[in-house]
DNA sequence: TGGGTGTATTATTCTTCCTAATACAGTTCA
DNA sequence: TGAACTGTATTAGGAAGAATAATACACCCA
């Protein structure tokens, strides 16, 4: 399904997080879907099962994904995500908006960023 | 100078880089400005000069800081800074903007938080 | 019942963060 | 020159997080 890179100074399970977001973002996971099982995903990706839940239970506590114990880990939809989520996203908006200009990215080249990426 | 706080589960060091990324942007800090020296900052935080040294050192390889040994640290003109760096900036405008849309965020709303903030 | 699912717990190892205590070298200035 | 700054480097140790390992338990369903 993918590779992790044990290189990586992030975290296995964060690195799990941000894959699996955005193979929803990219729509590859569609709300409802189930997730690979923790122990099917441990065994192809050779690493431990704890690290998997470790992932899971944050992007659910996060409202990305939702659990029906003893069937499995479903996508949720976009509506059920947490508010301090968002908080966090316009935080990092203001952040690296901030950021971008001050190392010399105009505005017009964010825009074009924000253009060529969504359709929204 | 300003605070740092110990509950946050980002490292000292990293905090310490944010604050000083956050003065410069606001230019508080401005170019060839001298940064507090280690010894001192490290005395009035009551932290250790190690953790302060780890901060420059990463402020001065991304390009936002040079030093001058036996004189101290100063902040670099914006154009010093790292090709690298505006490599993974531009990632995490792409990356945050497809997980904003993602979560209901569109596209108007992200206009008004790049006007809002600063002037170039 | 059997085999899948998630959940919980305990122990162990490894790495990073932070502290602590030094020692060394460049700069400045009286 | 020498004292008092500056940054730099090294070694050691403690604390916390990340990851593994090995179980055990509970739920779902054919």
């Amino acid at each position: 399904m993918f590779e992790l890179d044990v290189e990586n100074s992030k975290p296995i399970y964060e690195q799990l997080m941000d894959k699996f977001k955005e193979l929803m973002i990219n729509d590859v996971l569609q709300e409802h879907n189930q997730l690979p099982s923790i122990r099917i995903l441990a065994r192809e990706l050779t690493i431990n099962p704890n690290t998997i839940q470790k992932a899971y239970k944050q992007l659910e506590s996060d409202g990305y994904i939702y659990t029906l114990p003893g069937k499995g880990n479903f996508v949720a939809p976009p509506t059920s995500l947490k508010n301090s989520l968002e908080e966090k996203i316009r935080n990092d908006l203001e952040k690296v908006f901030a950021e971008a200009l001050y190392i010399g990215i105009d505005k017009h080249e964010i825009y074009r960023l924000l253009e060529k990426g969504g359709d929204s």
